[in-house]
RNA sequence: CGGGACGUAGCGCAGCUUGGUAGCGCACUUGACUGGGGGUCAAGGGGUCGCGGGUUCGAAUCCCGCCGUCCCGACCA
């Protein structure tokens, strides 16, 4: 078992979901709800999501999105207006039958998303072209009825944002849509240090509904793909189905152009399949509940100053705006609370005992990467603490790069493409027929992740069937969950 | 809904082949010693062995049925 500072390894293939699974449940995430595919998410785990939520949120808001809410239970017929969306939408529904002691009259629908309800609203907010653009955003809770729930990754009830705009033209919303999807892409970058690669969804993987579907696809430390945060030009669509109309300059009455986007709490379930290893959590600095845990060492009187010293400590660093906790369960040794914090992720870990207060010093454990323990003296220990959670936030990000970049091949042949996609990802050409894919997906279980936004324009063959390249460009294809 | 595995203390498991009235580790309680990498010793508490039926003097164990969970697929943020 590695110790701190080492570079640690994660579980690969079989063992890989069972992994996943213990770490969610020792680092104290989450339990498993009463219902199938709910979770019950703890202290620790809920502090995740907030820390997420604000900085996600401070960019939304930031660029003139407003906050509202619409209601949890939607009217079935709802659903019915939009044909494709009722066709992807229907298998995974919760309806509600019965309330009141008696069955109603028309069927409620427990939200899987909001793009009906908003859209029956914007129909009534909207007239003029100048109503536009009509920027919402939500924060919410939706219900899917998956098939095989995964804790974070795929659960029966689930937390997120979904952003709802409405505007005057095309080029509007299509520049909305990228908008969004930069959000996630900077989200996921900067905050959960992953290097996720943003594109546009093939019409096979396309949101129901939607006329094009951009994605951000993130690699998990198995190779395996995890699609973070989604992105949707709806065109007419859904203006169509829900009257979403507005005269323009010109007198005319128009349909309006819409988008959706949304992030869940599927990104914690990314983050630690992105990090993790066989300690643990390893958490980016920018979403550790605690950045810097302090454990006390020493018994009996000696304690004492110890601890009035470490209590000193914490309120300095939470001064100096570092998210520094004390651990003072006297129950607990030491080295116990080591393994604890470790599995937890962590980032930093301060030893302070009897030796380093005579000394004026305290011990520093970085969870990852580091060169072992360092000692430092007490009087600087808020700036260096917070150096190295910086340049810790950054190694991170830095090493799942570099496992994203070893793991991705660019291939041209269907056996490199085989070899390519039982561990990683890989970068080939394809002839955009669904059939293929579905070829593909039965030989091999890979499917198109996206099309990279930033692709290099390039044409060729499709590595499976040899027809014409459809997409300009090369293609991620990779398993996922 | 297919394919596989498993249901025994709060958690993780052994016992089942070859029936004899339940055990181990962790956790919990009390005390002492301990404390710089998951402490030691001592004493304790806790179980309708998933549910129902059958065979038997006797079933966790053998037989039949049911229920549930997990893993691999199909659905998906």
């Amino acid at each position: 078992m590695a110790r701190g500072g080492e570079q640690g390894v994660t579980p690969q293939g079989e063992d890989f979901s069972a992994w996943y699974n213990e770490v969610v449940a020792k680092a104290q995430l989450v339990d498993r709800g009463p219902v199938k595919g709910t979770m019950v998410i703890r202290p620790y785990g809920y502090r995740l999501w907030e820390l997420l939520q604000s900085e996600l949120d401070r960019r939304i808001t930031d660029t003139g999105h407003d906050n509202a809410y619409f209601p949890l239970l939607i009217p079935e017929s709802y659903f019915r207006r939009e044909a494709e969306h009722i066709d992807g939408f229907a298998p995974e529904l919760a309806v509600v039958t019965h309330a009141g002691g008696k069955e109603l009259d028309e069927p409620l629908v427990i939200r899987p998303t909001s793009e009906t309800i908003v859209g029956e609203m914007m129909a009534k907010w909207i007239s003029s072209y100048r109503d536009l653009p009509l920027l919402l955003n939500q924060w919410s809770n939706v219900v899917r009825w998956e098939l095989r729930p995964r804790m974070f990754l795929r659960t029966t009830e689930f937390l997120w944002q979904e952003g709802h705009t409405a505007h005057a033209s095309e080029a509007d919303a299509l520049a909305e849509t990228m908008l969004a999807l930069g959000f996630y892409t900077e989200v996921a970058r900067d905050v959960a240090a992953l290097p996720v690669v943003p594109g546009e969804k093939t019409p096979g993987e396309r949101f129901a509904g939607a006329a094009r579907t951009f994605t951000i696809e993130a690699m998990m430390r198995d190779g395996k793909a995890l699609q973070a945060g989604t992105s949707h030009y709806m065109s007419t669509n859904f203006a169509k189905a829900f009257d979403i109309q507005y005269t323009s300059d010109t007198g005319r009455l128009e349909l309006c152009q819409t988008t959706s986007w949304g992030m869940s709490t599927r990104m914690i379930g990314a983050v630690i399949m992105a990090h993790g290893d066989d300690q643990g959590l390893v958490l980016p600095p920018m979403l550790a509940p605690y950045q810097v845990v302090i454990v006390p060492i020493g018994r009996g009187e000696q304690l004492d100053p110890v601890l009035a010293a470490a209590q000193v400590l914490t309120a300095e660093l939470r001064q100096a705006g570092v998210r520094a906790h004390l651990d003072e369960r006297v129950q607990l040794s030491p080295g116990f609370k080591f393994n604890d914090w470790e599995l937890r992720g962590v980032p930093l870990r301060l030893e302070l005992g009897p030796r380093d207060l005579t000394a004026g010093t305290a011990v520093v454990a970085q969870r990852l990467g580091g060169e072992g323990k360092r000692t430092i003296p007490l009087a600087s220990a808020s700036s260096v603490l917070t150096a190295m959670l910086h340049d810790y936030q950054n190694f991170l990000l830095e090493r799942a790069t570099a496992f994203r970049d070893l793991h991705t091949v660019v291939v041209n042949d269907w056996p490199a493409f085989q070899q390519a996609v039982s561990t990683g990802w890989a970068l080939a050409f394809h002839c955009g027929d669904p059939a293929c894919e579905d070829d593909i997906k039965t030989e091999t279980a890979a499917t198109p992740r996206c099309v990279p936004r930033d692709g290099v324009a390039e044409t060729g063959t499709c590595v499976r069937c040899d027809g014409e390249s459809a997409y300009g460009q090369r293609v991620i294809f990779g398993r996922a969950y």
